[in-house]
DNA sequence: TTTTGACTTAAAGGTGACTTTAACTTGTAT
DNA sequence: ATACAAGTTAAAGTCACCTTTAAGTCAAAA
């Protein structure tokens, strides 16, 4: 199965234009052309562009997905730096799930001053710190 | 206890020039000045400042930001709206660490293929994918 | 009082990731 | 054969978020 890059981007939920500049940035160096010089996405660059889709989610930029990229495309003997790039992109999306629980906590004890602060229509705490299950690093509550 | 912008920033951990440009597009209206002009930070300052710290974490933009100290300058007329704000910011948290978990399964199954590639010199997968615990949505395994 | 370091502003510069534009080509459908 | 949608490129534009620069001011210490 062959695809136009509008094809693909339709298939993929981007831009066409995005696809463009991914190639013109060197991060689809596996796509091909016709004679006339047109794009032609097979299935495996699908799966090539979900890898980029991935590394993508975790926060990595274009430049170091090209360069991952370009070293899966040497073969086998890049294994190993792509396993320890893959290991260190795991730590970071840990690092970051961690952050957004933290980020989700004081939220949800936002949401809680708030909600209380409409029930009492006076704001909360009026000696009742020891009742709430409110943050240590307890914020302004804004 | 009060700061200069390069206090309140140290403070912070960001640069003084973050807090002069977040001054410039309007989300510091409570940093009050000294008579010669200098910014005068103040404890409660820094409160709103982890405010717009953890709304930043969230993702949400400068533009949007500014508008929800807008609103809670305005007093508790806007708990309403600023309710539902953090309401909203909590689904989208929510769903940004559904989607790094989904990365995080995928690069887990991304190490455990190199790491066994690497075992036996060959791409893993002979017919043994009932025997993995790999992902439905298989992707190319690069 | 003078020095010195940190402050002030407006304006320009930088970065990352695209998107848009303009002029042109390709390739399929009638 | 011709039209036409969708492809091509280089170059410029956009957007969010800062950072840097330049020229000048403030205020605490020597």
């Amino acid at each position: 199965m062959l695809y136009t890059v509008g094809e693909m981007a339709k298939k993929l939920g981007v831009a066409p234009s995005t696809l463009r500049y991914y190639d013109q940035e060197g991060l689809l160096p596996f796509v091909e052309r016709s004679s006339g010089g047109i794009r032609v996405f097979k299935d495996s660059d699908y799966e090539w562009l979900q890898v980029i889709g991935c590394l993508k989610k975790t926060g990595m930029q274009l430049k170091d997905i090209k360069s991952f990229i370009e070293m899966a495309m040497q073969g086998d003997e890049t294994i190993e730096p792509r396993l320890a790039l893959i290991v260190k992109q795991k730590e970071s999306v840990k690092a970051q799930i961690a952050e957004l629980e933290e980020t989700l906590r004081t939220l949800e004890f936002k949401q809680w001053y708030y909600e209380t602060a409409k029930k009492t229509a006076l704001p909360p705490f009026r000696g009742i710190w020891h009742l709430t299950n409110c943050r240590s690093n307890f914020e302004k509550c804004v």
